[in-house]
DNA sequence: TATGAATGAGGGTTCATTCAT
DNA sequence: GATGAATGAACCCTCATTCAT
């Protein structure tokens, strides 16, 4: 048919198979992380990359399918980002061994986050923000347990020799699930306010935000280093009770 | 097989509307909890409640209020529990004016906080893991700022005498919610591991959760209230780049 | 327990069976004639007459018996109504034999339909503005022909001795649904312009729009009786086609 | 039982939309005139329409939209045969000045009426014998006077030339309403009897009809046009009363 | 007896998914 | 390959009806 050479069809034009196939997947990022997944339609997810229904379906799959293609995408993206800002060019991590290196590597790492965070907040989002719908709790705690991974190694040092400070290893994966929701915590403030910061100043926001968050837990991870513990300063007088 | 004898679970069994209504109630909550706003169906909250799915409108209204009706409760519950901790009997806060109050209100309210999530779960997900629904991302904000709200005034100290040392104040608001996500980063490691702690002791597990919480946040805290402030330990190379 | 003599119960007093009976039929009636078969409620129902919804049951039955019954009612009603209105005390039709004993019985006949009409709006209703919903479709055609038979006996003047001017016998019936047709679309007129008159007077109602049903239709039916017929003024050039 | 080989029964043929979108349209036409609007279920069209219900939806919009445009199809064709019968070619009205033009128009249009009832028997019960549900009272109230209007100007002359018979403007509503509750009746009447005719002759069913409403109507609308009026024969003894 | 409470059945509507063009 | 059209399955919600008090 030569159809190429028919300009009077106004059909679509034929786009390369990879090109749909990204434009079917940032549309479902944006659309999921707005709706959540069951409220997400398809419709509405065809709607905004601009093509039919069965071209969701031809390039992204079903929409679990689809969804999990998503979690992946940016989970990929999220830890791409926050393990390059931590990996020095000789791809070392940065500060030598014993010395500050940890919490050099926080600041970056959490710079990079918020970096992501503010840049691409619909990714995070469809990561962070759903439900742990039913079928997608194991795929996203999966994706969660890779990232807070990565921060454990962050702060555990335990890519450094041997002999320098460190935290206690049972305690470093609790310690990164709550150095991530403290992360989590913030980035949701600022989204919330719609960019605002606390004290404006010439740096950029994920900066600013990084700062915020080693300010509070730098130096009780740094005791932590150091052996130093703490104490309840009273004693409960009465047990935890769970209702009021 | 004899069940089918017993009196007790005979259909059509007349309740009192208070009893019936927190059966719908609690059942709205775990299946909310598990499912999500949109993921979840009122034959389901029905099924777990043991009552028809007509019951569940009679005793609960439409899906959006028996939704908002769950974020109520249980939001007022956590907050109640969590002031009622921080609250001596004699109606104020412990820790005499200018002394260590906030790292008393700290440990209590967070020991409060870990109670409450560790025993009642689902009523800690139905607030806080759920996409923001559309219509209910509103309430769900407010549910979340009055929390917030309270967990400010633990840090703030401004109950307590002028003079006294204190946060900067546009930082309380985002300081409180870095550190309500710290304290549910940690709640979705421990329930996410079934309860296993990182340092087995005898003392519950609320208090062992608090106290890690506190570890990591009490020294920046109080760096912040004495005015001494953070700075990253090495200048960024590069700007912050949102992908790798 | 002697309950007559607890004046705290505050309960719905008891009344008469028949009057319970009575207040269910005038609010079934009224539901019905608003909202027709399909659209009204038990529970609308129930709340009209200001009992709960098992009464209704306990003394109309079910939805379709509680209808019927309202048919029933309103229809007798009616038909003695105008039947009364055309017969004299002795049991006669008025106007002599032969005479014009048909042009009377019109009027009063008429007279008595526009009045039940005018004051009891919702019983006429009832009976003649619901779709023919399947199944009292066979009720309400009953009806309707019990009263058309009334009606065409008003006209045939099949009482009167024999060798009176009378419309021909196989004419009767359509011709009283042609009458009862037209009463019927000047009630609707009337209800849909809440009650105004075409020429103000002093006369009620029922009297003016009698007399303008007569107005229209007895010339015609007194010439039918006197064997005059009607043709058409033109030949039609085309046949009947049912859609343009 | 061997039409399951029948090529043409196979499911999920594709028609082009204005096809689906009369059978739909069609189907509902039917359902609700036999069922009424609230007594008619979608499941009911779509099965009528040898549809699924969804295809209901995507051809025909919500119920409200379905019925809506039953009633604007079936009214417009209705009001266009009778208007295409009672004009001539030249686009004026049969009869000369000031002549018999209104019993021409008067017998054309009620051939017509007759004409389109007699051949489409749902469309016109669509119409007329709903109860007059809720939301769409105003809805057929308009079409309804729609036609009533044009019926007007059958009878009004108000179109011939200054000083021609005519009826008194403020009687020229009220009239059209009986004249067509007359034409209805004999409708309903027909319809009921499933088309036997009071005697038999070689016209058209609608021919006949429409003479047998001319009959009756005609006279008295021609003395109405000529001032005459109708006086009761019997002053009535009684005052109207309501109830027997 | 009269009623609040409970439910089976069904209706309107939408959605994920798939043919047929 | 891309799409309009079609549908089975489900979901939210209401209603007629009946127990149990």
């Amino acid at each position: 048919m030569a159809s190429d050479a028919l300009p009077s069809t106004g059909r679509r034009r034929r786009l390369a198979p990879e090109v749909r196939r990204r434009q079917v997947l940032d549309a479902a990022v944006a659309v999921f992380s707005e709706e959540g997944f069951h409220g997400a339609s398809m419709a509405a997810v065809a709607a905004r990359a601009g093509v039919s229904k069965p071209s969701v379906y031809a390039h992204g799959g079903s929409k679990e399918e689809l969804f999990a293609r998503c979690l992946e995408r940016e989970g990929e993206r999220l830890l791409r980002t926050v393990t390059a800002a931590v990996t020095t060019v000789d791809g070392r991590f940065p500060g030598g061994a014993g010395e500050s290196g940890a919490e050099a590597r926080l600041w970056l790492g959490l710079r990079a986050f918020f970096g992501a965070v503010t840049t691409r907040r619909a990714g995070w989002a469809v990561l962070y923000r759903q439900a742990s719908a039913g079928a997608f709790a194991a795929d996203i705690a999966a994706m969660r347990a890779r990232i807070v991974e990565r921060v454990a190694s962050l702060i555990a040092e335990d890519l450094s020799p041997a002999g320098a400070a460190s935290v206690p290893t049972p305690v470093v994966a609790p310690l990164a699930y709550t150095l991530v929701g403290a992360a989590e915590g913030l980035a949701d403030w600022w989204l919330a306010h719609d960019g605002a910061l606390p004290v404006p100043d010439d740096r950029p926001a994920a900066d600013q935000l990084a700062s915020m968050v080693c300010s509070v837990v730098w130096p009780g991870i740094d005791a932590l280093r150091a052996g130093r513990s703490w104490a309840p300063p009273i004693a409960p007088s009465t047990p935890v009770s769970p209702d009021a």
